[in-house]
DNA sequence: TCAAAAGTGTTATCGCTACACCCATGG
DNA sequence: CCATGGGTGTAGCGATAACACTTTTGA
């Protein structure tokens, strides 16, 4: 048994800034390619978990505790490291846009999936599986709203849905199909969305308790 | 950089054996726990490649060169292996019965997926693993066939499917939906399917040019 | 002609899709 | 009172699920 591999982790942190889906993208700090694009990465030593390095990371760069993390791959082909076998296990997360939209490490900044820079080694395979893995889990989990404030409009949660399926829903089937679900909690409150808006929008919450309990007796949710 | 982690994979493979999902299990070589159940796993040294790695390892135990193969998942956790940071890097490979049954390296055996033993390390959880992807897929490509011969009857791939998702699947309801995919091709030839049946069964074969020009216009498999 | 497995149709229900107007509000 | 975006209902169609008998053939 010979120890003659490194290990590393990057992570596609995705949020929805209302508009777009957007990723987080940091620069390589030292040659070589230096300054260039790539994901955010870190060594892992053989004595720490990778998730913990990947956590500690986020709380680095966003300064958030409590993170959607999903292991997404382990990206390990002989040649995608010059400098030797570095085995990088890849990571997706996903985050509320208002908790990490200021970046608290300089360097990384978020840009929009669909114009994302090319980046060092395997990076940009990465990311497209990672935006793959989304569009996959947003249609079987409710995990939408881990992307969104706690209380969000309907709108929002409509075009979060178009951005991750890159297609137009119909605004009223799409209402229809997720109350159905009756995972929505009515808040009874409303906002105006944009300033200047002519009417206020009501404000949803996911109901988690009610997913778990359903989830249990073997729900499963479709979209 | 350090290279200071150890890399492995494990094969979680499985076959159809006619009745039921069957996985090929090892024994440990070397103390610790010689003779020890485990999934069939080997070393992966710095120059070459995992997906390698494991297609030599089938190729030596089962004296196969083609095989659907894919990538698990990675098991990183720095105490799975009591001997140093090992780094797992899992596959699941599905293979055609007839042509695996004979297992060419002693030590390896087919067990039923129901009744598999307890395994060294996460290898049980690396197991359970591979069933659910197993599950996933089955619904979403048709990829039972791999497991089949290449010609078969809509009784085998029908025990497939119940075998699988592990419930009963009407058999009315079953041939009308995979008739309505157009992807079986009648070959108008009969087999017994078993010695004694006194009406012969139909083949079929899987048209795969068929799927893969479906695929192209954006034709999803579901089952 | 009988035993055994192969193979076949119909109906009710449900979810999906497509589509256009009214409502509430602030300016 | 009007302009703007928020919010609502319905009808047709295709897929699903439940259900039992007929056909073929060898013995």
């Amino acid at each position: 048994m010979k120890f003659d591999v490194a290990l590393g982790t990057s992570v596609v942190v995705m949020a929805f800034d209302g508009e777009r889906l957007v990723a987080l993208i940091g620069e390589k700090s030292q040659e070589p390619y230096k300054g260039a694009p790539m994901l955010p990465s870190n060594w892992v030593s053989a004595g720490v978990s990778v998730e913990e390095v990947a956590k500690r990371m986020m709380n680095r760069i966003l300064g958030v505790e409590k993170i959607y993390l999903e292991q997404l791959n382990a990206f390990a082909k002989v040649y995608r490291n010059p400098m030797g076998r570095v085995v990088n296990i890849a990571y997706f997360a996903l985050l509320n846009w208002d908790v990490v939209k200021e970046v608290k490490t300089p360097g990384y900044k978020w840009v929009s999936l669909e114009t994302s820079p090319e980046m060092i080694f395997d990076h940009n395979e990465i990311l497209e599986m990672a935006y793959e893995r989304l569009k996959r889990r947003v249609k079987r989990r409710p995990i939408g709203f881990v992307m969104l404030p706690k209380q969000f409009t309907f709108n929002m949660i409509h075009s979060l849905y178009e951005q991750c399926l890159r297609k137009d829903l119909d605004k009223r089937n799409f209402r229809k199909k997720f109350m159905r679900s009756e995972l929505l909690i009515d808040t009874e409150e409303t906002i105006f969305e944009a300033p200047g808006n002519k009417k206020p929008s009501r404000l949803y919450e996911f109901n988690q308790q009610k997913y778990d309990k359903l989830t249990l007796k073997g729900y499963d949710f479709k979209f």
